[in-house]
DNA sequence: CTGAAAGCGCTTACAG
DNA sequence: CTGAAAGCGCTTACAG
């Protein structure tokens, strides 16, 4: 072990041959005569070699580096997800740098601006406020993956997934079992995949002809503080009701906070239903019946996309879908 | 909006300066005249021009991007941690580059050499298995900042919270509450933290003058389920307890389900105290009694360090410490 | 199969 | 205050 940093050049020197030679026999990148092969190896042995990356993207125009843009890289939703990105770039030699945006659209912009000055050569945008046009612009220099929209233009990938049809679906589920009488807890304002889900759940209210109840319908914002809120301004607005579909999984904590601490037992009193199916929620007492997101697979298949987009095939279309997990959190109603 | 990239000749071109000196008024390395200054920043906007940090990188010998290990991105824990990093790197032109051991000395030197080949300035090691050596011999290029273990060193900075006093205080809180037949449950084997936590709960009995019972000591390796096992084991065994000390909040939550499947309430039958402080451990049901790990700070607190010392300050200790946080998962013993 | 040379896009002494 | 020149550590046509 030493700490001294040794160049190609120095290599080249200790094996007796030209540098060009050394740089191809590291990038494999032409047939080279054993006998030399073998010196620099030795070389780089003795010099404990490791090439500058930085003056490799320089000069190949490729920084092997991928930027991930998420939002909240602390949200246990994103963390799964960046664990599937670094997954899908293992063993591939591209490293992923992430950026948070915030959930702020000019944060988002000033980050990606920050990822294309440090030239990465891909870019996975996971969910984020940006406008379309900012991605197709990013798109016209590298491949662009996005998640949580749909965006058909040239180089950019992009995964949806149908979060209206799974609210729909848990919802149908409560109804199924008899309840009629379902609060709502929305997500972040503004935010798509909350107005998906609401929709959602509207869906599968009006196809049972359950008329809505705007009352049943309170704002979140899909952290766990507004999951205790809304359930308190449910409760102190004596609506009543009989179950809860949150729009994720970190509100319906919450919420099933709030019932307890005042006593309301779940599910003998009030079912819940959340949406994303965190590591936590399979834990909650009771396992909570959730909208499952496969937050690790969405990450690793935005990874293996732009991989194979850069080595110049043709990604395949991964299947990914949202499926109903029914866990102890929901019972009929009696 | 162009996706065209312009380089710094370009822009000199395009002002009638030479590149030194736009160079120069990129980095206000030396005073310009206003009107090339000017000029210069006219060219700039109309060339939308960024710098290529990678080629800054290369000539400048500093790659402005900090090297952060972590263990496993995706825990709540380290989630915490690096938004810290994150928040102390905000505005010091610094960007992070994450990268996961996963529990793996091998990994983790992998990881490191993988950061250190992108020349990265600085490097944050959170907690981490690899020896002390290891850090050193990196130190010998530049400067490391390693959080979980005591290590002087030249240009090593290292944090250390007191794990054992902190699972001392914990227990001795049960104790104090009326409880003797208090279950551990422990961490990973092999992690020192894990030890330490151990060390402490043992200390709490010896001082109360608790005999310790090695069956009210279980095996866990800080994730959820072994939570949950371990909870199973305690029962399947018959030992009585009226209180656990988990070493970590993961596998309080764990225990918490186990102990909810079997009917037992916490805390009226079952008091329980964890460790960590995870962002969910608040709005569990019952919140959760546990030791706050200050993440967030740790975090930042690295970031903030590393900057300090690569400008050239000498950085200030930051005041870290755990903390007992009483919520509703313990009661006294009746 | 291999080397000399140019070049990637910057920074930074060196001179003036 | 400013420019010409060298250099950062690689890669990659170009020639042979």
């Amino acid at each position: 072990m030493q700490a001294k940093i040794s160049t190609l050049e120095q290599v080249a020197r200790e094996a007796g041959v030209s540098p060009s030679t050394v740089s191809r026999i590291l990038n494999g990148t032409a047939a080279v005569k054993d006998s030399k092969r073998e010196a620099v190896e030795r070389a780089i042995n003795k010099l404990n070699y490791q090439p500058n990356r930085v003056a490799q993207a320089l000069a190949s125009g490729r920084s092997m580096t991928i930027g991930v843009l998420t939002q909240n890289i602390a949200s246990p939703f994103y963390g799964e997800c960046l664990e599937g990105v670094e997954k899908g770039l293992a063993g591939t030699g591209y490293t992923p740098i992430f950026a948070n945006g915030h959930w702020d659209a000019k944060e988002e912009a000033h980050r990606i601006a920050l990822l294309a000055s440090r030239q990465v050569d891909g870019l996975i945008v996971l969910t984020g406020g940006m406008l379309d046009e900012a991605l197709v612009h990013q798109a016209a220099r590298i491949p662009v993956v996005v998640t949580g929209r749909q965006l058909d233009a040239a180089n950019v990938y992009s995964f949806w997934l149908d979060d209206r049809a799974a609210a729909r679906e848990a919802t149908a589920y409560l109804i199924s079992l008899g309840h009629h009488q379902i609060a709502h807890i929305c997500g972040a304002p503004g935010h798509p995949d909350s107005e998906e889900r609401q929709a959602g759940y509207k869906d599968a209210l009006a196809a049972a002809g359950i008329a809505i109840d705007p009352r049943l319908i309170v704002q979140g914002e899909y952290s766990e503080v507004s999951g205790v809120v809304a359930v308190s301004q449910l409760l102190s607005d004596r609506i009543p009701f009989t179950a809860i579909f949150a729009a994720n999984d970190q509100m319906a904590l919450g919420a099933r906070l709030g019932l307890y601490q005042r006593g309301i037992r779940v599910p003998e009193d009030v079912s819940l239903v959340g949406f994303d199916d965190l590591p936590y929620s399979s834990y909650m007492a009771p396992p909570l019946t959730t909208v499952r997101q496969p937050a690790f697979e969405i990450g690793m298949a935005a990874a293996q996309t732009l991989v194979s987009v850069l080595s110049g095939q043709t990604p395949q279309r991964p299947d990914l879908r949202l499926e109903l997990i029914t866990r102890d959190s929901t019972r009929r109603l009696r």
